[in-house]
DNA sequence: GTACCTCTTGACAACGATGTCATGGCAGGA
DNA sequence: TCCTGCCATGACATCGTTGTCAAGAGGTAC
């Protein structure tokens, strides 16, 4: 595609002339140094208000060899847990005066790769990832060529590098457990594919919190998901002797599909789900969940980036966010 | 903040020398210009693959002229209408080989010239901007400037640009007349602080569409709105000789707020809100809305920049996308 | 053989800023 | 008065790439 060049723009040359100093003093005067007398920043600020001067970053990113910009990519930037992950992000980044590039890889590693190599292209400080499940041994050539990288919501493989987890073993067992505080005896789990990497983590704990309280631990049906599907299911685990009583879905989507699969199936089964959602007070019954806190997640994340920018050199850590039992109505029995 | 500056790499000049070539013609490989023997790219390729070389898209943009990036400044980056939005824009872009700056203007003016003016220095190719309320007379410099700029949701002081907005009097005409078709004779509005310019349509709307059918068109309670002053609104309206029935609400927020209020206050009055949201379907009643459709405004605008930046000169066009009326429950009557 | 054209390659200046270092002027102290 | 140090300023090379144009080699037509 053919782009119209960026249009022609007064360069610190042209404030320089008008002002009558070198343009070594204007560059002093547009970053702020010491060592300009107050009476020469004033007639450089005056030539630059009168020119609608705006440095070139570009110019000085080549020269300095700094871009003050980090890379951030997520899967489906429309999605809530992400955008309130990357809003976070951002908010950070530009207090520490950094810009924010966003690509959304889409669960394609290719893709993922490709967007990431772009924002290197551009020299990036350093990059915030949501990694897609493949190897990411190219990562880590970057990483050691200096580029900070942090990892968020899923560890990757190939690469050590910084790492922001929710913990999802400990929020299945507190979900588990609070379904046993309320009676129920037989709970049946519903996630997505076990193939990716959360998905896996919480039917683990899911398993390990049943075996552990002496309750079965194979009720089980890994998705994808639909409505269709989860009333099929819940259908199969209703009709049993010792019927499924309570319901904990993997994810904020399966768990839409497991409110829209009970009332497909016209059931009425309690129900926690992992990860909270807007309305869930408003449901009825209120919808009890298992919340995460992404805007905290990408808030420490980047907190973190910035340490590594300024200097920090320690080795790579994990950090393991909680999560929180969010109490509302639909873990009590409905019967 | 000190940042430690960029990991040194690979350059054209390290290619070139172990590929046997000059500059000019490791950049004509690397750019896909033809004019270069098959044997020489293959030679050059292999040695930008042994070396790990990335292009420095700073220099290349410094001596093009070209950034191929685009800036977008929404309210908050974690609202879903903006998030749909930016996730739209972000994959335009992508197709277009571009990429995409975001920040969050959260509704402050001097927040938002200061993000719109980083991407400026960053020589950003053009804008998406969802306007505060303020006079827009830089931005009309810039633009004039040679910088394509487009406005999103609400149309902006100062500037001639191209603006996409909402058919918001028409999306409200509908809910209108969808409630006077369920028996409505008294519909109240409920909705944000007049001052905001989408409220301010909604409103007028509201009031069009309530004379041409000759109802009452004064009852208004604007905001800002909490569950509380919802409910005491609801109260009031239901305790007149002539009792509102039906509510309309001016956007999702206020939306949420109707319905916790009415839980409140312990009324059930029929309802339409303007703009969809996840779980209105999940809702007791069903919630029927006016939908709009902000991935179609995102994907739109940016198509229109990217025309803007190929050359289209045509003059500044504004584009009304039309809503939709999603019926579910919620405006039926409820007793 | 000569002239012209095409393909391929490379030399070098330019982009707009910042980093580095030299220079001049002025003030203070001996 | 002379010397030294500090402050302010400016000259110029550098950053890594792309745009521009020149040159050489080979092929074809007259």
């Amino acid at each position: 595609m053919t782009q119209i060049s960026a249009p022609l723009r007064p360069t610190m040359y042209d404030v320089a002339r008008r002002a009558g100093v070198s343009i070594k003093t204007v560059s002093r005067v547009v970053n702020g140094e010491p060592g300009v007398r107050p009476d020469t920043r004033v007639r450089v600020d005056a030539a630059i208000s009168d020119l609608g001067y705006l440095r070139n970053d570009g110019a000085s990113q080549l020269r300095s060899g700094r871009t003050d910009t980090i890379g951030l990519v997520v899967e489906d930037l429309a999605n809530p847990f992400y955008s309130a992950l990357a809003g976070a992000v951002e908010r950070v980044a530009r207090r520490h005066r950094h810009l924010l590039l966003t690509g959304s890889g889409e669960g394609i590693a290719d893709q993922e790769r490709s967007i990431t190599s772009a924002f290197l292209a551009r020299r990036v400080a350093g990059l915030l990832v949501v990694p897609t499940a493949s190897d990411h041994a190219w990562l880590a050539q970057e990483a050691a060529a200096g580029t900070p990288v942090v990892l968020l919501d899923r560890p990757a493989q190939g690469v050590a590098a910084d790492t922001f987890l929710t913990d999802n073993e400990g929020g299945v067992r507190s979900a588990v457990e609070h379904l046993v505080a309320h009676g129920h005896r037989h709970i049946g789990f519903l996630s997505d594919d076990p193939d990716f990497w959360t998905a896996a983590r919480r039917l683990d704990g899911f398993r390990t919190a049943t075996r552990s309280l002496g309750l079965r631990s194979d009720t089980v049906a890994m998705g994808p998901h639909s409505p269709d599907s989860v009333a099929a299911a819940l259908r199969a685990w209703h009709e049993q002797d010792d019927p499924v009583t309570a319901v904990l879905t993997g994810n904020n989507l399966v768990t839409l599909a497991a409110l829209r699969g009970m009332r497909l199936a016209g059931l009425r089964l309690s129900l926690v789900g992992f990860d909270d959602f807007e309305l869930a007070d408003l449901l009825t019954p209120a919808v009890t969940v298992v919340a995460q806190d992404p805007a905290s997640m990408g808030e420490q994340a980047t907190h973190l980036l910035m340490q590594r920018l300024a200097g920090d050199a320690s080795p790579p850590r994990t950090v393991v966010l909680p999560t929180r039992l969010v109490v509302r109505e639909s873990g009590r029995p409905t019967s």
